[in-house]
DNA sequence: CCACGGCATTGACCTTGGTCAAGCGGCCCT
DNA sequence: AGGGCCGCTTGACCAAGGTCAATGCCGTGG
């Protein structure tokens, strides 16, 4: 598999590899697999054994868990420029996928094998550091994710999302598009779709939203933010 | 500060120091500091500037968030032999501790000074993967959570909690004794402690167990086990 | 020995968000 | 163009668990 140095650019977006010396990339470059799913196709699924972990070139993929019922609650949403199920590899031989995979969008994909990845960490600080920085920074995440799935309501984290969508510089009555459907950001958010439904409406007659459609203009940045930050109120 | 050896010997209670390599460990027992907490009290707050992480002597360690309005979920509740806030080392310069610790009951404790570890991780890669193999059994955990938190109820949560209680061993009708006051298992559960009452009143009533106190006798392990496994019922 | 304070239990009531069902609009596909 | 499907919305109802309040139960300290 010979592949161009654009591959190692394309990896370096990710914090695992951002640091990582160029001949080490290089290597691993060469063990790359690509990988490419339709929306709808299924990556891997929970408890299945583990053998390699995703680096996403681009489209959209959902990390989730079902319950017995059929239930499906999102963990996270992957973006390009992600790597995913790294941590997996030091779960003890044998370690299995916490969560399922699928695609949400046409994606593609680059999947490195987990043994010529821990190799490789024996060799370079910089890729440990880089792994360590990863799994600390969703730890973080789910630490959050507990905060304001105990702590606070449908309400909140439907505004929070909202404003994590908005880049930190816009200042002007912000535009957010969701990239996703309704359905999907539900799960994520750990809410039916007829509640997301509602809690807009809710937002809109308040007047701090418009929506139309998946596109969402915010009216009142400041009012979302006094209700992520202030006692919630209905 | 010179140590016994001893202190080598119970830091490799721990994951993370399990592997590391005999001089590597003992340099690290030079330059741990000891710490002494009584029950209520503060070990370190939500959003402070963490310089240091710990090991559990002895005792018990809450790991938990507030919301605004004083509600509070635990995250963790720690145990001896166990280290905790490894993690926000790796989170850039003045990493600041996702979470607040206090002491649930009076607890002895080591500080491990972040930078002195840092430069420990540079030399022995026995010590990064074992930090490796913490932060990834952590973030299991905290999916495992997501998933009661947003899949199962109440009920399901506390019956899950009563049987990791029970060790894997037994037989026999099994007997968990609370090691921590009701309220503190409700918010590790995310429930009131008034719901986690009226569920072992419910459970009692079924015929499932036995409360006496903080002593809990399972009368019916099976059925525990199904009420987890199979459709959640009332 | 009694009084107090903290934890736990129980009851009555309420709120949030889930469930079920109907309707709507766009999009694709023939 | 028509039909069917899917995603979304809206309404009516429901239930799990939260809230508030009263009471009981110890264990501790004066």
């Amino acid at each position: 598999m010979n592949r161009p140095p654009e591959a190692a650019r394309e990896l370096r977006r990710a914090y695992l590899f951002a640091d990582m010396a160029d001949e080490h990339l290089a290597a691993l470059v060469q063990g790359l697999h690509d990988i490419h799913l339709n929306a709808g196709d299924t990556l891997f699924r929970h408890s299945q054994p583990a053998e390699r972990f995703f680096f996403l070139r681009d489209g959209m993929v959902k990390l989730f868990r079902l319950s017995p019922e059929g239930d499906e609650k999102i963990i996270e949403i992957m973006q390009p420029g992600q790597t995913f199920a790294e941590a997996v590899m030091f779960m003890g031989t044998q370690g299995r996928y916490p969560v399922s995979a699928e695609a949400v969008s046409e994606s593609r994909l680059y999947a490195i094998d987990q043994k010529a990845f821990l190799n490789l960490l024996r060799e370079s600080h910089e890729a440990s550091f880089g792994l360590l920085a990863s799994l600390s920074r969703r730890l973080h995440m789910l630490v959050n994710q507990i905060e304001s799935l105990t702590l606070q309501n449908a309400t909140y984290r439907l505004v929070a999302y909202l404003l994590e969508q908005i880049p930190r510089d816009v200042k002007t009555s912000p535009e957010v598009q969701l990239t996703t459907p309704k359905g999907v950001i539900a799960s994520r958010l750990a809410i039916q779709p007829e509640t997301l439904s509602r809690i807009l409406a809710k937002l809109r007659q308040r007047g701090l939203i418009e929506v139309h459609g998946n596109h969402i203009t915010v009216r009142n940045v400041q009012a979302l933010r006094d209700l992520v930050h202030l006692p919630p109120q209905d």
